[in-house]
DNA sequence: GGTGAGGGGAAAACCGGTTTTCAAGACCGC
DNA sequence: GCGGTCTTGAAAACCGGTTTTCCCCTCACC
């Protein structure tokens, strides 16, 4: 009787299985283990009956192939980089909550990096994630000023630059949406706040709002205009332009802020000043962020659907980099006007006094 | 005259430049050239001429090691994984960005999955970035229900587990200071929010609010107790406990909120119902999160330091990660009292009145 | 002139997979 | 009894590094 050739060894416990130590155990080789288990074209050949000791033995010992060591043969990594200027910021956190639930589901991870929109940390992190293989690069809120030689999606308005995929809101829709409803209120006199220039969305925006109000004829004055500063992601962004607002004695019964957190800021300003909104002062956010609407008073917004952005942009960005042919250069998305509690007819008893 | 060979190959400008091309670009091994660009003990014996031929052309064609084949080799993938609940959660992204700071500092990148609670993904997520070789994980606000074999810090109380460090507030002096503030206003009729179970600091805090309450002689009456029930990071987790309070008509002047969330939600339940705060009610938080000193009120509550929380969190992961000797079992932090808007003294005029 | 030491660097093994090539034996037809 | 095809699976090359081993050459010393 001819003994088949016993194991050689039984893989210790507890210790990585690789490939070799599986092929030990079974007396076949780690190529044609690696056959079966991938199912490749060419496992054809094998029979029935080795395949089943093949997979048996790899659920017994729980075989888990390394990634990296796969990765490297088969250059691809599963793995994209995600930019952002902060992770405590409403917008990103949900664009990247969006993001991550897509790329998940299609086994990719992402790795993330936050450059607090310091240039010298926005030219180096790109560089870091590709010496670590990214396919791809989501960016938030982040202007890239070079191209990357790798698919890249942009979430929120970025320059038109070669290779970037723009999952840009419809801003102009947005703006018509914010002042057709304050003119419907009755507001005439309007208060506006620019974001930071170091926003990707800010310009854009910006544009869009002065181009609407020229054609719902709506006067944007310079001493009613206000620009953001600061680099937070806090309400404070619009606490001081507010201040700035009041202090400059403007009369404006309405304000269009950047965005909801700014929108906070603002109306904090204004209580602090013994001013009620929307009593006294109507004030419109942006981005419906998820405590808007328990915000006292509730917040009147344009609402953005980041989760959805942050999925399509992870959606565009897997179909780069599968190349598949056709991929949209820019995806438009649609906002909505939410209306709360932070706006309201102008009050006609309260024309806001100038001071000084 | 015996010319040196010359080189064979000049790199095309645009490949990616490996050992190999770089090593045929300088007729050496890529031994060689590995051994010269790590400062490997051994490279003493070659001469500091072809020491700067070798960095010269690294330079020159911007070599860059590939991190997947490194790390294969060198079983070291200098990234963690990071379990968290959701990244819309302030208490979530604001240890993220703490950790991510240290992280990147020490060269480390690091994977993020999001699980939403769901038991079944905390079990596969840490499998599924184990399979990616990560060299340890941190933990922000997830219980996990088995051991892993890698070091584990753990941010937000923990069960004990095998190999978890925890980064663990003092909650003790946390219900201390909120109680104690309550107090000394003079507040005496108090209830309380329980975070929900699934929260992983909620038992311990209750614990300790329940000890210090006996202690300073404060009563916990159940009809003045509700439990969160949502899983949500948005202010509506508070709203309908709030509610709940109201309805049952207890008479109380303060809440104790589970943390700033739920604080916000409550005060909008209050709003609603045509309560004022502080006036008529007092509203403690916990966490103080960014935005708690723009809301309206502005939110006395609890301070956790939670930056500092990430950043010791990554560091003491990465000691142990390398293995060094000592560190703490868990690491305790200390909380601070900001007293703000929404604490005031109780009005004595207007006691509760019971409904229904 | 033989030997030993040191300088310089190539060669090879390795990490753990994937993929291509190739060989041994069985079976088949003539 | 001999070439040809089919099965089956091993062997080898490869991905791109790191690390150990080893070899050759030169020079000094005896």
């Amino acid at each position: 009787m001819v003994k088949r050739k016993k194991s050689a060894t039984e893989p210790q416990p507890g210790q990585p299985i690789s490939l070799k130590i599986l092929g030990e155990y079974l007396n076949l080789s780690p190529a044609t283990i690696s056959l079966v288990l991938n199912n490749a074209p060419g496992v054809r050949s094998i029979p029935q009956e080795t395949r089943d000791r093949v997979t048996k033995a790899a659920t017994k010992f729980d075989y888990r192939p390394s990634f990296y060591a796969r990765s490297l043969r088969k250059r691809q990594t599963f793995s994209v980089g995600v930019l952002v200027p902060d992770l405590n910021d409403h917008y990103v956190a949900q664009v990247l909550a969006g993001a991550e639930e897509f790329l998940i589901e299609e086994g990719y991870f992402y790795l993330t990096a936050s450059h607090h929109r310091k240039p010298d940390l926005i030219e180096e992190y790109p560089r870091l994630l590709m010496d670590r293989s990214v396919e791809g690069f989501i960016l938030v809120d982040t202007v890239l000023d070079h191209s990357i030689n790798l698919p890249v999606v942009a979430v929120a308005g970025h320059r038109k630059i070669e290779g970037v995929t723009n999952v840009a809101l419809d801003q102009r829709r947005g703006a018509e949406l914010s002042l057709r409803h304050l003119l419907q209120l009755g507001h005439r006199k309007i208060a506006f706040m620019r974001g930071g220039s170091h926003s990707s969305d800010a310009d854009d925006r910006w544009e869009c709002l002065m181009a609407v109000a020229r054609e719902l004829k709506v006067e944007m004055l310079p001493e009613l205009t206000v620009q953001l500063q600061l680099r937070t992601s806090t309400p404070e962004l619009g606490y001081g332009p507010a201040n700035e607002l009041i202090s400059r004695g403007g009369d404006f019964t309405a304000v269009v802020c950047y965005n909801d957190e700014s929108a906070i800021g603002a109306i904090r300003a204004f209580v602090d000043h013994g001013l009620r909104v929307p009593d006294d002062i109507s004030v419109v956010g942006f981005d419906d962020m998820q405590s808007a609407a328990f915000h006292n008073p509730s917040l009147t917004t344009i609402r953005q659907p980041l989760n959805q952005m942050g999925i399509v942009a992870a959606r565009i960005l897997l179909q780069r980099i599968r190349g598949q042919a056709s991929f949209p250069e820019a995806v438009p998305i649609l906002p909505e006007l939410v209306i709360r509690e932070s706006t309201s007819p102008p009050n006609p008893k309260r024309g806001r006094a100038k001071r000084g």
